[in-house]
DNA sequence: CGTATTTGACCAGCGC
DNA sequence: GCGCTGGTCAAATACG
């Protein structure tokens, strides 16, 4: 199946009003990044054109947050691992939307939302912190994300999506729910 | 008991 | 061609 849409930026719709509690996402001085690693970062964000996206609500980042992207090319293929008996193996270094950012936080799993299922952890080279994997627990959604701790200040971790979300968030139905009946109720008066 | 996490092994890509 | 490294699987384990 090619469920999910090619375009080439879109990301999910992260940094959910609920996801704020947990993470504070304000790093001014960041946008340097020494990319040490895969993910380049871009010194300046469009987070108009991120936010923007048709799924879900497009959330809004606070003020000041920062972020550091990086996109991929893409290419629809590695869609079904294929599997066999136990060993897949994906093919080349396929490319799907992807992009990285830094967030401050104690916490290495940022709230955004989605519910994430742990698969893998590496140690990775050039890092003193291990690399997690997490992959999106939507049945129809392959999303997938990165988290590793930044070695030279352990308080930036570093996330990276792949893929674009082809489902709502729930959590953020959810939170917001309440919410919207409170608003409806009172636009009445 | 069902679901999520941990962890070691396996495999493919890439650089030398 | 070989070795290193990153990414994923899946069995075992932990947790609610």
């Amino acid at each position: 199946m090619e469920g999910e849409s090619p375009p080439p930026l879109p990301p999910p719709n992260f940094f959910t009003p609920s996801s704020l509690p947990s993470t504070s996402l304000h790093l001014p001085s960041l946008l340097h990044q020494p990319q040490q690693d895969s993910p380049h970062v871009a010194p300046d964000i469009d987070w108009v054109s991120l936010l923007s996206i048709p799924i879900g609500f497009g959330a809004k980042m606070p003020e000041s947050a920062t972020a550091s992207v990086t996109t991929g090319s893409v290419s629809e293929e590695q869609k079904g691992t294929h599997k066999d008996k136990g060993k897949i193996h994906r093919k080349k270094r396929a490319s799907r939307p992807r992009f990285a950012f830094q967030t401050r936080s104690a916490d290495d799993i940022l709230d955004d939302g989605y519910r994430w299922r742990k698969y893998g952890q590496k140690a990775v080279k050039n890092s003193t912190y291990p690399r997690s994997y997490y992959r999106c627990t939507h049945p129809t959604c392959n999303v997938k994300k990165q988290v590793q701790r930044l070695s030279k200040d352990t308080s930036i971790v570093i996330t990276t999506y792949e893929g674009v979300h082809n489902h709502p968030c729930e959590k953020l139905m959810e939170t917001l729910s309440p919410l919207l009946k409170q608003m409806q109720f009172l636009s009445r008066f």
